[in-house]
RNA sequence: GGCGGCGUACCCAAGUGGCUAAGGGAGAGGUCUGCAAAACCUUUAUGCAGCGGUUCAAAUCCGCUCGCCGCCUCCA
């Protein structure tokens, strides 16, 4: 399989450094703030690559962390008149509601940086130890012009940078790029003790630091949002190989932005979504199908109309399964021929595996894998039109479901049933009526109908369809779906 | 200014050298149906921002032009 690697701009063939085992670290989130839909891409992308590489067979251990101690928090505790950790607990558990919500999977691992202080500060130590750093004022820095790879992630020009005089000027650092390992801690701010003083970590070092314990000096991949390639992946790399004399990540990897009229989403500009928010309005799946139907390096368009589109594609999933269970809870008339139609459809879809691998394998183009899905369905349902029976059929029937189940269990869709999906629509749409209510009407309806009164029976699916139930009339009995789009 | 990306039908989107340019949504017509819905069929790109070039062959490679966006500062 490839996967395309932002440190050499290019898809490459993967091969983990240990035959069938992967390492994975992504960088999680900083909890100081409610999560948007941003941190869900993310969040998303990395579970997909995750599942997939599961699925194909590696021994995957996937870490995502927390940073539990920064700026900003600070900044947020001040203001609210809390301490620091008061602030990181709730956004951190903020952080897990969302991503329970959204059915994101928890990774292996999920270290918090306050529990990895001395290590950082050993790493620190050494990197002073070996010329790499320097302590100033009660601060250490990394400096930058000793690691003569760095910007080879960002392919970023040293003297360019500092062409460019976009970086604050500080007293204490040697060189305006060289960036905080330590830094010392102000009047009234949490610190830790460390051999420069009380202070706290920079940012950049508790990845290395957590990456390093939990995966080893080098390891698979390294993900992230695209945000996170300048600076932070770059101070990364420069602190770990400078640390460990090797090579860091082999595979870095980043997913592209989420943007609103075509601006990235994000916290300075305003133009965010929560998570929480956006769920509120829509099903956690037409969320993650939304996020899967373009690749993931691509920036995605969020808005409604484009959810509404997710939604519809999604209903046309489950509605095939109802025809599929329908056909499945038949009993079979014995006959064990399958028909030239289901000859057809079958050799097709032994293909389709290979087709959806073949997808995933060139660098998770999960947009081209959900394409092949609704091929299949198109088939699906092409067949059942050619109103098949017997044993025979049941058999390519089930083994359509299973097949499609296998792929959505990869990307984590389909995972429900036509009814739960229905239910849990009519709780995101708000349609004040139960399902008893429903089906009482519909016995209503089908006296009417038994009776010919097609105008009652008329009246009463119009009332459906105000209040956003289709009723749909099947050979022995009235199916209901809520409306979508 | 430096680096990177994008521009494919009405909308979203895959495709990065070679069969009829995936798939979804929307529209129109049809089949089915008491009528619907769903499903299926047909239809909507002789063309992939524009121009030029390389090649037997390009949406796909190269050059230029136009438009949009990102990173270079905290950011998924």
């Amino acid at each position: 399989m490839k996967i395309y690697n932002t440190l050499s701009g290019g898809k490459e063939e993967f091969v983990p450094i240990t035959p069938r085992k992967v390492k994975i670290y992504a960088c999680g989130v900083t909890v100081y703030d409610h999560c948007h839909i941003g941190h869900a891409r993310s969040a998303i992308v990395f579970d997909i690559i995750r599942k997939y590489l599961k699925y194909k067979g590696f021994d995957v251990t996937y870490v995502r962390n927390f940073t539990d101690i920064d700026d900003k928090i600070i900044k947020k505790a001040q203001q609210e008149g809390v301490t620091w950790d008061v602030v990181a607990r709730k956004y951190t558990e903020e952080y897990y509601r969302d991503m329970d919500m959204l059915g994101v999977g928890r990774a292996d691992v999920e270290p918090k940086a306050t529990d990895y202080i001395p290590e950082m500060i050993s790493i620190v130590q050494e990197l002073i130890n070996k010329g790499y750093a320097y302590e100033s004022d009660g601060s250490v820095y990394f400096s930058v012009s000793k690691f003569h790879a760095y910007g080879k992630l960002s392919k970023r020009d040293m003297d360019e940078m500092q062409a460019g005089a976009r970086v604050e000027v500080d007293e204490r650092k040697d060189n305006p790029l060289d960036f905080a390992l330590w830094k010392k801690s102000k009047e009234g701010e949490p610190f830790w003790e460390s051999p420069w003083g009380l202070g706290r970590p920079g940012w950049h070092i508790e990845c290395t630091a957590m990456s390093i314990r939990h995966l080893g000096e080098t390891f698979d991949m390294h993900g992230g949002g695209a945000d996170l390639l300048f600076p932070h992946h770059e101070n990364e790399i420069a602190q770990s190989e400078a640390y460990t004399g090797k090579p860091f990540a082999k595979y870095w990897v980043h997913n592209g932005f989420i943007t609103i009229k075509k601006e990235k989403m994000s916290k300075s500009l305003g133009n965010f979504f929560m998570i929480k928010e956006v769920l509120d309005k829509f099903d956690p799946e037409v969320v993650r199908f939304f996020l899967l139907s373009t690749h993931y390096r691509s920036p995605i368009e969020f808005s409604d109309e484009e959810l509404r589109e997710a939604e519809s594609s999604i209903d046309r999933y489950y509605t095939t399964a109802v025809r599929m269970d329908d056909f499945l809870s038949q009993k079979g008339d014995g006959q064990n021929q399958l028909s030239d139609a289901g000859k057809m459809f079958e050799k097709l879809l032994l293909s389709f595996r290979d087709k959806f691998q073949e997808a995933m394998d060139d660098d998770f183009n999960t947009a081209l894998a959900v394409g092949h899905i609704f091929e299949v369905i198109r088939e699906a349902n092409r067949f059942l039109d050619t109103k098949p029976s017997g044993a025979k059929t049941a058999e390519l029937l089930l083994n359509t479901a299973k097949l499609l189940s296998e792929f959505g269990n990869v990307l984590n869709i389909f995972g429900r049933t036509p009814r739960e999906w229905n239910l849990s629509l009519m709780k995101i749409k708000k349609i004040g009526i139960s399902e008893e209510g429903i089906y009482e009407k519909i016995r209503e309806r089908q006296e009417a109908r038994l009776r010919k009164d097609w105008k009652s029976a008329d009246s009463i699916r119009k009332e459906f369809e105000e209040i956003g139930i289709i009723l749909e009339d099947k050979k022995d009995r009235t199916d209901w779906k809520v409306k979508v789009g």
